[in-house]
DNA sequence: GTCTATACGGCGATAGAC
DNA sequence: GTCTATCGCCGTATAGAC
C-alpha cells in the first residue's frame, strides 16, 4: 500500500513496475513516429504492452498522455544536458550536442525532431499543452544560453542561444521533410563551425 | 456549357466561379490554422462558403482536398519568386524574401510558417502527399539556389541555400512555439546580416 | 451542378466484473 | 489494481432529391 519509487520523472506518481512511465515515454515514441492526432489510445497502449481499458486507470484522457509525453522529453533533456556538462568546455558541450543530433540523423529524415515536431503540432491547439511544450524548448534555450555566457558571449548569448536552437529545428524540418539524412550531417557540421568562430 | 478559366493553379479543373479554388485556398488557410488532422471538412466548407455536401463533388476524399491546399501554396511561391525575380540584385531578392517573412511574423508567431508546419505534419504519413509537399519545398531550395548562383557561390550554392531555407523554417517554429514574433525579426536580421556577408 | 439527410466506421471514454 | 465489453459522439463519405 505505502509505495516506493515515485522516479525520477517531471511528474511523481507511484505505482509500481513504472507502468505509468513506460505508457509515457511508449507515448513520447508513438507520438514521433505518427503525430498526436493520427495516434489511438490503442496503438499506445500496445507500444507500452499495456491492456486498452487499464490506460485509463493511470491517464483519464489522452491530454494527460500527451503532457506525459511532454515531461518525458523534460526527462530526456535533463539527463541529456546533465552528460554534457561533464565536459570541461562549454563549446564542446555545444558540439557534442550537435554531434548526438547527426548521431540521429535517420530518424530525423524519417520522423524529424521528436520534440520539435510535437511542439509543432501542439502549436496549432488553445490549451495549456502549448505552452507546456513551449517550457520545455525553452529550458533547452536557457541551457544553451548558458554555455554561451561561459564562453564570454554575455551581453547577446540569449540570441546566440536562439539562433541555435533555431538553426537546429530548422536543419532537422529540411532534413525530415527531404527525407535525406545528409542534409543533418552538412548543415551540423556548419553549425559547429560557427560555434568554433565563436569559442 | 462550355466552360471558361481553367485557372493559373497546379492543376486545372474548370467549374465556374472558381468554387474548386475557393476550397482549395479555404483549405491551406484553415489547415495552418488547425492543422489536417484537428480540420473537419465542414470547416473547410464554412470557410469558403460552400455547402459541406458539394465539397464532394469538387474533391472526393479530403486527401484529395490536402493534395489541392499543397498546390495553392506552391502557385503562391511560384508568385512571390515572380515578383522578387524583378529586383535587379540576387542579394536584394533573398533580403526582399526575408523581409517578407518578417512582414508575417505575427502570423507566424501563432501558427508557424504555413507551408513548414503542413509538410512537417504530413511527414508523419506514408501516403505520397509527403512527397508532394517535398516538391514544393525543394522548387524553393532551387530558387533560393540559383540567387547563390548568381552572387558567384556556384559551388556551394546547394548547401547555402539549405541553410538559409532552413534557417527560415527554424526561426518559424521558435517564434511559434515561444509566441514570440521578434524572434522572427530577430533572427530574420541575423540571416539578412549573413546573406550581406556573402554578397 | 447544388444541397440535405443519413449511413458507416472509428475512437475516446465508461461501467463494471474479477 | 487489472481487464473486457460496450456506449456515444463525431467526422468522412454516400444516396439521392432537386
Amino acid at each position: 500500500m505505502t509505495d516506493s519509487k515515485p522516479a525520477a520523472g517531471a511528474s511523481a506518481r507511484p505505482s509500481r513496475g513504472g507502468k505509468r512511465e513506460r505508457l509515457a515515454s511508449a507515448a513520447a515514441r508513438v507520438f514521433h513516429q505518427q503525430g498526436v492526432e493520427r495516434t489511438t489510445l490503442s496503438d499506445i497502449a500496445t507500444a507500452a504492452d499495456v491492456p486498452l481499458g487499464n490506460v485509463y486507470y493511470y491517464f483519464k484522457t489522452k491530454d494527460q498522455l500527451v503532457g506525459a509525453a511532454i515531461g518525458s522529453h523534460l526527462d530526456g533533456l535533463r539527463a541529456a544536458t546533465g552528460e554534457l556538462d561533464r565536459l570541461p568546455a562549454p563549446a564542446d558541450r555545444l558540439k557534442a550536442l550537435i554531434g548526438g543530433w547527426i548521431d540521429q540523423r535517420e530518424t530525423a529524415a524519417r520522423f524529424g525532431c521528436p520534440f520539435g515536431t510535437l511542439a509543432t503540432e501542439l502549436d496549432k491547439r488553445e490549451d495549456g499543452l502549448d505552452r507546456a511544450a513551449a517550457e520545455v524548448m525553452r529550458a533547452l534555450i536557457t541551457w544553451v544560453e548558458g554555455q554561451f555566457e561561459q564562453m564570454g558571449r554575455g551581453a547577446d548569448a540569449h540570441d546566440l542561444a536562439i539562433a541555435f536552437v533555431a538553426a537546429y529545428q530548422g536543419m532537422a524540418v529540411l532534413t525530415n521533410v527531404l527525407r535525406d539524412p545528409e542534409v543533418m550531417s552538412v548543415q551540423g557540421r556548419r553549425l559547429a563551425d560557427w560555434v568554433d568562430t565563436l569559442a
